[in-house]
DNA sequence: AGCACGCCGACT
DNA sequence: GTCGGCGTGCTC
């Protein structure tokens, strides 16, 4: 008999404590075919008057008295009067160190412990309890699972046995297996009905028919093997600054500051060799987007059958059959996006997070983790190293790369292939504007198009829509509609003339007229990807040695909808010869042509207007990363930049190459105005469905916070900015109030608030939550 | 989350 | 005198 900790599989405020239940021994030893009961099983247990799903986090012996011991939560550990565990539902999910992580989540990102330990579970591959239609709980079991194939192969008899004259059918099936083995599934396909012939064989022991583990979600094929070439000084700089982290094995972080094409991803595949031959294996993290089979093939060329891939894009199946492939210890090397981080890859000494910058390694609902920090925490238990890679890291790696002891910076300057960066132009649009322009393509931008494609060569336009989708003005009262159910415009969509919220989706016919002051004069303002490629069309169409032959392959969140139509549009531009690639920010990184010679960015100042303290950081990003596809091979390339704030720092020090200089001129801004790294800071968000309950709610956790703050932390360092409206104020028909709380930068800013939080009785009108490290406070 | 216990208004 | 409304509170 033992005591189990279990945490209930319902992610609810007042459940989100292990409750203990007692474990009888026959469950210990996994008799009746059951999986013996360890820490990450799922188990089936009583909870009130109903049976729920919960997951073991502890497992200890019961104390000799009942006064004696707690677990590491501080319930008891004495049996008398518990509860049993009604029955263990699956094999292990998670280990002990597991268990610990999903604690360290909820304490860090202030969420419920619940929701962290289902991390590390395969979706879909869960049992759960639902209640029937007699209202009756009853257990249903996962929607997913493993499927078989059935293989024929050759038989005791099979040299021996000789198929009669007029057996066609079975003349064939015995070729094709001695062939090599084939799935009966190929051999009806070839026959058709084959079950007889297999039966008959089968039974004269010259066929044997097995059942066999189908790995679902093809990987992809892999490079041609690649031995590691011979690295620039750079790179070997950063493989050695990597293996003296190895070395000390106490999770230190190493920042690998690579200018685009300087060849980090080399860096990353010889620490990871070191790391598999020392018998430890390793994480690669790459943003969504990038995760293409190509990466994958670069991953697979060097390491084999030993990579996994663990991604929200694959199905269900294809994530259970990795997920069963990492646990069964065949899978060596994982790459994935954040969620990877949690797969059952043992003995880990070794996680790469590609493109360190990116928002998409913070989870935007809970638990809202970022998978860096989460990473470092847990090399740190392990004795293992942590490597962040970006041309462009965030102001936070850059800030703890140059002070924190336990991190080391390396900087690779130079492109593998030796070119230099290609040059930035500012093209100042609202010059253009005052000297008459009209157009959303300048005149030099205009001219470089034309120079590039008549050469025959590709070009890259990047759209910077976030705040620039096209909307309906009336140009004599200014009305400008609206989303019924979110605080934002409506955006016009010129297929079906519809207007369209881009935040939950309500569509509605756009109006002939305004429909405040019956005015015709409705202006179409703003370009979306589609007008572009139109006026793009237009403009190429009458120009001189382009014309309509060269394609406009446009690429956005409409035409990548589809399962690998990202991939088939890539495809398409690599195919073509002069060419232009016209998309929003996903065509900015991981792109990788070897004859793009101009890349255009049609509007860098977007998000400079965003009210966000990132924006500035964000458009300096942007414009580094577009550059990067510009003249990666033999050609040399160039870079516009179209802008109404040529002036601005982050778009005159990003043209210049010069981070330094926008750093000298941001930091202090930060510092000023209290803003990370310089501060830590939390955003307490309060939404609900009526304004005025979230308003009154939202002022009493801001008075509760302030409080809390005053008498417990003491810190006058501390700052609880009052509630507000968020700027996205309404979304989806909800209302939304925030409240930023900003903490010394080596404080603990989650502990406080998360005291209250699970203190707080829940309010069923108004839900709260907390974003620790958010990534915007909109 | 879901169920039990509990304390006040309209029914056989 | 009982049925039932849904308002707190507890579930190992």
């Amino acid at each position: 008999m033992k005591i189990a900790s279990v945490i209930i599989d319902i992610p609810t405020q007042a459940l989100d404590a292990p409750y203990s239940y007692a474990v009888p021994d026959e469950m210990l030893g996994g008799e009746g075919g059951a999986h013996p009961a360890e820490v990450g099983c799922a188990v089936l247990v009583t909870l009130g008057g109903r049976k729920a799903v919960g997951y073991i986090v502890g497992l200890e012996e019961p104390a000799a008295s009942p006064d004696e011991g707690t677990d590491l939560w501080g319930n008891p550990l004495a049996a008398a009067g518990l509860r049993q565990v009604e029955a263990v539902l699956s094999a292990p999910y998670f280990d002990e160190e597991g268990a610990a992580a999903a604690q360290y989540i909820a304490d860090r990102y202030v969420a419920p412990l619940a929701s962290c330990v289902r991390l590390f579970t395969p979706p879909g591959a869960v049992p759960r309890v639902v209640r029937g239609r007699d209202g009756r709980w009853r257990l249903e079991e996962p929607s997913v699972g493993e499927v078989d194939d059935r293989w024929v192969t050759r038989g005791p008899a099979f040299d021996a046995f000789q198929p009669r004259k007029n057996a066609v059918r079975q003349q064939q099936v015995m070729a094709a297996v001695a062939a090599g083995d084939v799935r009966v599934a190929e051999l009806a396909a070839e026959f058709g009905a084959v079950s007889s012939t297999l039966r008959t064989l089968a039974a004269r022991g010259a066929v044997v028919v097995e059942e066999r583990r189908r790995l679902r979600g093809d990987l992809g094929p892999a490079a041609s093997p690649t031995v590691a070439p011979p690295l620039t000084e750079g790179q070997a700089a950063a493989v050695a600054a990597i293996e003296e982290a190895r070395a000390a094995a106490c999770g230190r972080v190493v920042l690998i500051d690579g200018v685009t094409g300087s060849g980090k991803t080399e860096v990353y595949l010889q620490a990871i060799a070191r790391t598999l031959d020392e018998g430890r294996s390793a994480i690669v993290l790459v943003p969504e987007i990038s995760l293409t089979p190509q990466t994958v093939a670069r991953f697979r060329g060097r390491f084999g059958d030993a990579v996994a891939v663990m991604h929200s894009r694959m199905s269900a199946g294809e994530r259970y059959d990795q997920w069963d492939f990492i646990r069964s210890g065949a899978a060596r090397v994982v790459v994935g996006a954040r969620s990877a981080l949690f797969t059952p890859l043992a003995n880990v000494g070794l996680v790469v997070i590609d493109e360190e910058h990116e928002g998409s390694y913070k989870q935007d609902s809970a638990p809202r983790y970022a998978a860096g920090e989460v990473a470092a925490w847990m090399m740190e238990r392990a004795g293992g190293t942590l490597v962040l890679g970006s041309a462009t890291p965030s102001i936070e790696a850059l800030y703890h790369g140059a002070r924190d002891p336990r991190w080391t910076q390396v900087a690779l300057t130079e492109r593998a292939n030796g070119r230099p960066m290609p040059p930035i132009e500012v093209v100042n649009m609202a010059a253009e504007f005052a000297s008459g322009a009209r157009s959303m393509f300048s005149s030099r931008l205009t001219r470089a198009l034309a120079a590039e494609l008549s050469a025959g060569r590709k070009v890259v336009l990047l759209l910077n829509q976030r705040g620039f989708a096209k909307f309906l003005l009336c140009r004599d009262c200014g009305f400008v509609p609206e989303c019924p159910s979110c605080s934002t415009s409506l955006t016009y969509h010129e297929q079906g003339a519809k207007l369209v919220c881009h935040h939950c989706g309500y569509t509605v016919p756009a109006p002939p007229v305004c429909p405040e002051c019956n005015s015709p004069y409705l202006k179409k303002f703003g370009a979306g990807t589609q007008r572009v490629e139109a006026d793009l069309r237009a403009l190429l169409d009458g120009m001189a040695g382009v014309g309509p032959s060269v394609p406009i392959i446009r690429m956005d969140a409409d035409t990548t909808k589809a399962k690998g139509a990202h991939q088939a549009l890539l495809e398409q531009f690599a195919a073509a010869d002069a060419a232009v690639l016209l998309g929003t920010q996903m065509i900015a990184k991981g792109l990788d042509f070897d004859d793009v010679t101009l890349v255009g960015v049609i509007n860098a100042d977007t998000q400079l207007h965003l009210p966000d303290y990132r924006a500035g950081e964000r458009t300096f990003q942007l414009i580094e990363q577009v550059a990067g596809r510009a003249g990666r091979a033999n050609l040399p390339g160039r870079v516009m930049v179209q802008t109404y704030e040529a002036d601005s720092i982050a778009i005159r020090a990003a043209a210049a190459y010069d981070r330094a200089a926008f750093l000298r001129a941001e930091l202090p801004k930060r510092q000023m105005l209290g803003f990370p790294p310089y501060v830590r800071m939390a955003n307490v968000l309060v939404w609900g469905a009526d304004e005025h309950e979230v308003g009154r709610e939202a002022e009493l956790l801001y008075g509760q916070i302030h409080e809390l703050i005053r008498s417990e932390v003491g810190d006058s360092r501390w700052q609880v900015l009052p509630a507000v409206p968020c700027v996205l104020g309404k979304l989806r028909n909800t209302y939304r109030y925030h409240i930023v709380v900003k903490a010394p930068q080596d404080a603990d800013i989650s502990a406080p608030l998360a005291k209250l939080f699970r203190a707080r009785k829940p309010n069923p009108q108004v839900n709260a939550a907390v974003d620790v490290d958010p990534m915007d406070l909109l």
